[in-house]
DNA sequence: ACCTGAACACCGTTCAAGT
DNA sequence: ACCTGAACACCGTTCAAGT
């Protein structure tokens, strides 16, 4: 609402520049915040007071405008300490800060999911940096960005599940059919209660310490439990 | 293409009935099959040789129909042994037909992941069979939901990635001012190469049995490395 | 009950025209 | 260069009308 009840402009190119990529950032963050997930460039530029083709000479595509905000949030999420603290430390409040920027923008979690990185260059530059502590680290050099998608896969799958219901496995039409699910779902829920934090707040820091953990023994023995190389492990049960 | 070619229907009731769920689930599946990541009623009804209103005759809503197809899905993932193994094992076939099964629908991803389960009867009962082995084996109450929804939040965020390009974090542009990066990804690619696979079939494979591990690793022990309580831990740094 | 066809309120994108 | 306004090709959904 911040635009929209400006005089109507004259067709033709206007005195002073009415939009800017920064102004068109800032208002796209604000509709992101706002509403729920829909994030329509129409909105967008109702919020402006402008037409809608309007957007397009300073981005060419919508998803030119969601890679921008993704680069922008990729910018706000800091270093996070990899060069003094050890990966598995410092990727742990880089998860955190990364599941709290797309929370933040629910309306862009499912737009920034399916987005190829292609090259964008603050997630480029974050990503380098996370990969140099694991090099430093001693971590297996093969293993090193699988672990990173892997982590941002978890990351990404848990911003989604956070924009579905609290309650969303409960099962509430017929309970006697799922008694299990029925107990250990209240117990979860009980206990993110009692720890003053949501289910899937507790969740994702549950599911994060887990993954962490696993990768660190998985690339200290170099390989999984049992022995087995992963890479040769998984060509034979996938392929089989 | 199935019915594009029909005689053009006249008005009114037909004599025998052109649709049913059965037909419009089947239609719905070819077509996310086939396409890439757009799925809509239009290109639906096309196929079927209707017009887009008569699909609502049948699933009131987009939801619905997608909510629909989950549920076929979700049936055709089998029981897995859960009755018969330990979780930890059941659980990795189980995981590896899911995402095949959302990698052979890329239109549908998307829209499944934001999609609340709202009590659907095949989600839960998949559900319950699993959290039953859980509890079978001991594993803590108030950590079973959380740790497979944990698991399935990687999935849908590796299902999400399956659809990137292969080479999406590969430093094309300023390859030098990402050495760490440019090193890592071709080690990683190159390892998938040798196993045959798709690097993004490796980071599966490798983050689910990291995830895996590290869920067994924190709840048999009743806590995260440190003996710090996952819960209790997790409500500290979040609200701090 | 089951479909067509028109209508409504949206989308993203292109492009001529005006200043 | 920077905007309006019209146009195009889409969406999902509702609803009257026809059989």
């Amino acid at each position: 609402m911040s635009e929209s009840e400006g005089p109507a402009r004259r067709v033709g190119r206007p005195r002073t520049a009415v939009l800017s990529h920064e102004r068109i950032l800032e208002a796209a963050f604000e509709l992101a915040d706002a509403n729920g997930p829909e994030f329509s460039l129409a909105s967008l530029a109702r919020r402006l007071g402008v037409q809608p083709s309007a957007l397009h000479h300073y981005f060419p595509t919508k998803a030119a405008l969601i890679a921008a905000m993704r680069g922008q949030i990729t910018l706000r999420l800091g270093t996070h300490g990899f060069d003094e603290q050890p990966w598995h430390e410092a990727i742990l409040p880089w998860a955190r800060a990364s599941i709290e920027a797309f929370g933040r923008h629910p309306g862009l979690i499912a737009a920034l999911a399916t987005l190829p990185i292609d090259g964008e260059p603050e997630s480029i530059a974050d990503y380098e940096r996370i990969v140099a502590a694991f090099e430093r680290d001693g971590y297996p050099s093969d293993l090193i960005v699988p672990a990173l998608v892997a982590l941002e896969s978890f990351i990404i799958g848990s911003a989604l599940d956070g924009l579905t219901p609290p309650d969303n496995l409960r099962p509430v039409h017929e309970p006697e059919r799922a008694p299990a699910l029925l107990r250990t779902e209240a117990a979860a829920r009980a206990a993110a209660s009692a720890a003053g934090i949501t289910p899937a707040q507790r969740t994702f820091e549950f599911g994060l310490r887990a993954l962490v953990a696993g990768l660190r023994a998985i690339g200290e023995t170099g390989g999984v439990p049992g022995g087995a190389d992963p890479a040769s492990a998984s060509s034979r049960e996938i392929s089989g």
